[in-house]
DNA sequence: TACAATGCCTTGCATTGCAATATATTATAG
DNA sequence: CTATAATATATTGCAATGCAAGGCATTGTA
């Protein structure tokens, strides 16, 4: 298992909150988003995304509605909720303070992320 | 399961060879030590810091010996070598360029650790 | 004489990213 | 027209690890 899969436990469903709370998007469109973003740093893979989104949605962090454009096929958009939009303050904040204690832990460099979200 | 425990997974390894790299310490110690320089944030079980030493140790990035100071119970010693240093050095790279991606995905703030260790 | 603190260690659970795979549709190149 | 790639969603099961819970032994102290 690479190392960067073991780092990423926990962030997986941060990271799509965030986008779907920037725009609301489907499944294959966060996989692209994600990996255009980071210049291709990021690469979560569909067995990663879809049970993450199913996830958020049990615990009602996100809403999903199908839509058609046109005779396409149909695809799952996902938009985020009032409680979803708390979790991902309280989560980007606890990152926040986790950054800081790897800071003082690792030897001090600067921040990481602001809580302002 | 509590949050902070997801984001841990993959750091503690990194977080006990970085501490370890700075002195030589036995496990209570580094349980002590994580815990004063982050201000309680960081209280690593027993049962999360052994098993890494182990882990650590099996993999060749720490080597350990036991000390008896007067009549005190033993204690055994950890010491970073070389390959652990540059498995630091790597895994501290990785988490950069995740706080990075994180930043960008997440609406940016500052960098996180710097590389140069 | 208790009790807390120190110090090491093991077992097994809970969680989650992802590889692998399946399915269906659409666009494009040959 | 046909084959291929890209788009798009979804499931199953593995690998990895933090830690709760517990055990054990020693030392300091109220």
């Amino acid at each position: 298992m690479a190392y960067i899969q073991q780092l990423l436990k926990g962030l997986i469903d941060p990271i799509i909150l965030s986008l779907i709370n920037q725009l609301p998007m489907y499944g294959y469109q966060i996989k692209k988003e994600s990996e255009q973003r980071t210049a291709g740093y990021l690469k979560m893979k569909g067995g990663t995304i879809y049970p993450s989104l199913t996830r958020l949605e049990r615990n009602g962090l996100v809403a999903s509605r199908w839509k058609r454009t046109g005779k396409r096929r149909g695809r799952r958009y996902y938009q985020i909720t009032e409680k979803g939009r708390q979790a991902l303050s309280s989560s980007l904040a606890e990152w926040h303070d986790l950054c800081t204690a790897i800071n003082k832990l690792t030897g001090e460099a600067g921040s990481c992320a602001d809580t302002s979200q």
